[in-house]
DNA sequence: CTGCATCCCTATGGATACTG
DNA sequence: CAGTATCCATAGGGATGCAG
């Protein structure tokens, strides 16, 4: 056993610290799914509702703003009537994107076995 | 340009979702620190409330309820007096924890790229 | 088409007193 | 020590109408 009051508490304000800063960057229901449908190239603002679905126009705004303040997207304004806007993930976004690969692939190897832990649990604690 | 209406679905359907299925297991202003924390070894619950920085009892409780639940965490009741419990990763999770890796080095190869970002945008919105 | 403003509801989370 | 129960404040997010 290690000596986890002293040497952990060092791992801990480094590791957990950065961890938390970009999952608070990624979290809420929809910053994922418009950084994925983003991925593909460069999309306007309607093929972002439609592409991620149930987001409403309220939270596809706020998404894309906060995307862009973390300079994480770059949005394009074409001044032709009607109004056409493009937004497109900048190169941080694109590494994000890229280390987000291996969550990915470790949530699809366990997505069952954490269903069937859930099920399990609710089970128990149910009878 | 690639045609976006049609492939880009798929991949989103695939990717967006495992990938935002591990964020909401992760998200929370807690269930990172608690990973991280007991990553190193056995720890009770005490030992988190402290290691933790800031979370409330509830908090935590409900944060290890979730992990468990997920089967992310092992809870082993010593039935001593006083109590003593024990909160220790499962392997699925300790596979998570090394996925989050690539995580943790975007955010510190990035974190003063996206400061900065940050910076100008209110810069240039409030002025 | 893009997106801001408003209203409103719910989930999240903090503080804290109490129990086995 | 390790929780549970309760109360309360706030932030996240849905619906929708208005505007450039």
């Amino acid at each position: 056993m290690s000596r986890r009051n002293t040497d952990v508490s060092d791992q801990f304000s480094e590791h957990a610290c950065a961890l938390a800063e970009v999952v608070d960057r990624v979290s809420g229901k929809w910053a994922i799914g418009v950084l994925v449908a983003a991925a593909a190239g460069p999309i306007r603002f309607t093929e972002l509702e439609r592409t991620v679905e149930g987001i409403s126009r309220r939270m596809l705004t706020l998404t894309l703003r906060n995307l862009e303040r973390d300079g994480l997207l770059i949005r394009t304004v074409y001044p032709t009537v009607p109004p056409k806007v493009e937004y497109e993930l900048t190169d941080v976004a694109r590494e994000l994107h890229e280390s987000l690969a291996g969550l990915t692939a470790w949530a699809e190897r366990h997505r069952t076995t954490i269903a069937e832990a859930r099920r399990a649990y609710d089970a128990k604690t149910a009878g």
